[in-house]
RNA sequence: GGGCCGGUAGCUCAGUUUGGCAGAGCGUCUGGCUUUUAACCAGACGGUCGCGUGUUCAAAUCGCGCCCGGCCCGCCA
């Protein structure tokens, strides 16, 4: 087989290979193979550090396909390399804990990194102390995110591989065969000499991974190279070898990744792995090549996916911008999350917190066409009948799904008994909701307060019950706030209090938007809020009353 | 400089394979909800489909040339 384009999704497609889902254009692919069972679907990332929101391409993209598989009536494993034995090559400037919190390097032990530059993550200390390793700390928070977003991913970490013996039999066999290896990568890589060899010892003396191998000895019952522990460039700066001289086993040390990577498909027998544009004109290339000419086998189906900006900039670390799965599973339910990323992964998208009652808006439609409840077009509907039952963890017609701006509202309550009494009353919730479905609805309203909190936006708005604001009023607007709690204690519609309080501004000749401006500052202690009558209307009249006496 | 991917309404995006009336949601505006104060309803406005050119009865869609943005073409992953 001649080389394979990866940007397997833009294609030409022949009329029956076409479909309203991208995920069934692989598995028509990766059938079309006859694989083995079971179908092996792969994504991975070195845990170098803050693992975001982008990184979860890595293991939504591959989800999809490996759920379309299953529904075939295939078994399928969807396995997630985590490259834990890659060095540490420089220093990150953000980290965070397992709950998400980012900690500036100064914070942790930044010696300690510092001194193992160059070292595999997993021989690393965890800066943090609670896992076996820097590596381990990371690899754990992508564990947790695959867990969050309900994709059960079989977590491989490649150090074990190579020390377990996993790896030892590809390595072996590509030190075996290291003139065909240098041949075919010198195609790609200009620093392919006859003095590479294709594996990284890591030195027994100061735990680096040393590029330097002069001699390889496969022919003892122990495979082993001979290295010199020598000065690694990376980046624009140097790590520095500590010019030790020793042997290594095979299990001692990693193949380069353009090698690397191919031998984990063998190992794993990898079908199917989706991957970020940055390797595809790279990496790719060459890995292929490396796989069919060096290993010998097929390598797996490929799959471009375009990168994701946060708030229109690229994810970083360090500059702030970026969002971790726990970070965003306080804003929006899981299934959200997952529809974002069955969109069309050779699109480039932005995903904006500050818009993001758009994209909830966007999957609330979605459901709402799978359900008849709304019209759409041909094509909107087929993708809405193909993905949504692949986006929640079961189809049920009754839930509800307050709209999300309307929810944020909601938030300015805090009694959630106000909260679903407004809900029921503006006719959000049916009168025979089952009672499950009303508390899934409501438990909306948390996460559409926490985005009206982080975004400071025109919903972050809190009802100020416990103590009453500073403020400071002529005598106009005591009157006039005096009558109209007078006029609220009579009990009145909630659009009449709104008509009231114009009049009782007029009436003591206040202008209406200060008036308005009082009420904000009492209840919210701020200049805006919403609108006033039927939110006054709608928390407990006995409090209203009080504060606009300015009592309580 | 070369290769690749993308560019459609103010915003977020469908539609581009198979050429056939330019689409949706949000926002905006207007109106309604008996009264400028953000929740609800209705309607309207909104476009050089990045630009040019060719093919065609017909181009967002196909060809060619350009522009802009991103990725890759050292190393690393």
């Amino acid at each position: 087989m001649s080389d394979e384009s990866p940007y397997t999704l833009q294609r030409d497609l022949e009329e029956d290979e076409r479909h309203a889902f991208w995920a069934d254009i692989v598995a028509d692919r990766v059938e079309s193979r006859d694989p083995d069972e079971p179908i092996v679907v792969k994504g991975g990332i070195s845990p170098s550090g803050v693992p975001h929101l982008g990184n979860v391409n890595e293991i939504m993209r591959g989800y999809y396909v490996a759920e379309v598989l299953r529904e075939r009536g295939h078994e399928v494993r969807q396995v997630f390399t985590a490259d834990d034995r890659d060095p540490l090559r420089k220093l990150p400037r953000t980290l965070c804990d397992l709950e998400g919190n980012l900690v500036d390097l100064g914070e942790v032990d930044a010696g300690a990194l510092g001194r193992n530059l160059g070292a595999p993550y997993t021989d690393i200390p965890d800066p943090f102390g609670c896992c076996d390793s820097y590596g381990d700390h990371f690899s754990t928070i992508i564990q947790d995110s695959a867990d969050a977003v309900d994709v059960p991913i079989d977590l491989v970490s490649n150090t074990e591989m190579y020390e377990n013996g996993d790896l030892e039999e590809v390595t072996r066999f590509v030190l075996e065969h290291r003139d065909r290896a240098r041949e075919v990568l010198s195609a790609y890589q200009d620093k392919v000499d006859e003095d590479y060899v294709p594996f990284n010892p890591i030195c027994e003396e100061c735990g680096k991974i040393t590029e330097t191998v002069t001699s390889v000895d496969l022919e003892g019952e122990t495979p082993t190279v001979e290295y010199e522990c020598t000065d690694m460039d990376a980046g624009d700066q140097t790590i520095d070898g500590c010019g030790h001289e020793g042997t290594a086993t095979l299990r001692e040390g990693k193949m380069p990744w353009r090698f690397e990577w191919p031998a984990q498909w063998q190992v794993l027998g990898v079908d199917f792995e989706p991957f970020g544009k940055d390797h595809a004109e790279g990496s790719w290339p060459s890995g292929q090549d490396v796989a069919r000419n060096v290993f010998e086998i097929e390598p797996p189906v490929p799959m471009v996916y375009e990168w994701f900006t946060l708030e229109g900039q690229p994810f970083s670390s360090s500059e702030g911008n970026v969002i971790l799965v726990s970070d965003v599973l306080e804003l929006l339910e899981p299934e959200v999350l997952r529809y974002f990323f069955a969109k069309d992964p050779s699109k480039a998208r932005d995903f904006s917190i500050e818009r993001l009652d758009q994209l909830v808006d966007e999957f609330d439609r979605l459901e709402a066409i799978y359900f008849d409840e709304i019209e759409a077009d041909e094509d909107e509907a087929a993708f809405a009948e193909r993905v949504y039952p692949l986006v929640v963890e079961e189809p049920r017609e009754e839930r509800i799904r307050l709209p999300y701006t309307f929810a944020a509202v909601l938030g300015m309550f805090d009694d959630p008994d106000l909260r679903e009494d407004v809900a029921r009353k503006e006719g959000h919730i049916p009168d025979d909701a089952p009672e499950w479905a009303v508390e899934d609805a409501l438990a909306r309203v948390e996460k559409a307060r926490n985005w009206a909190r982080r975004t400071a936006n025109e919903f972050d708005y809190e009802l100020k019950r416990t103590e009453i604001p500073d403020h400071d009023f002529d005598a106009a607007t005591e009157d006039a706030l005096a009558e109209l709690a007078d006029f609220i204690e009579a009990g009145h519609e909630p659009d009449e209090i709104q008509g009231e309080i114009y009049e009782t501004a007029k009436r003591h000749d206040v202008d209406v938007g200060d008036f308005f401006g009082a009420g904000y500052r009492l209840f919210f202690d701020e200049d805006q809020g919403p609108k006033l009558g039927p939110f006054l209307a709608k928390v407990d009249r006995e409090f209203v009353v009080a504060r606009l006496r300015r009592e309580r």
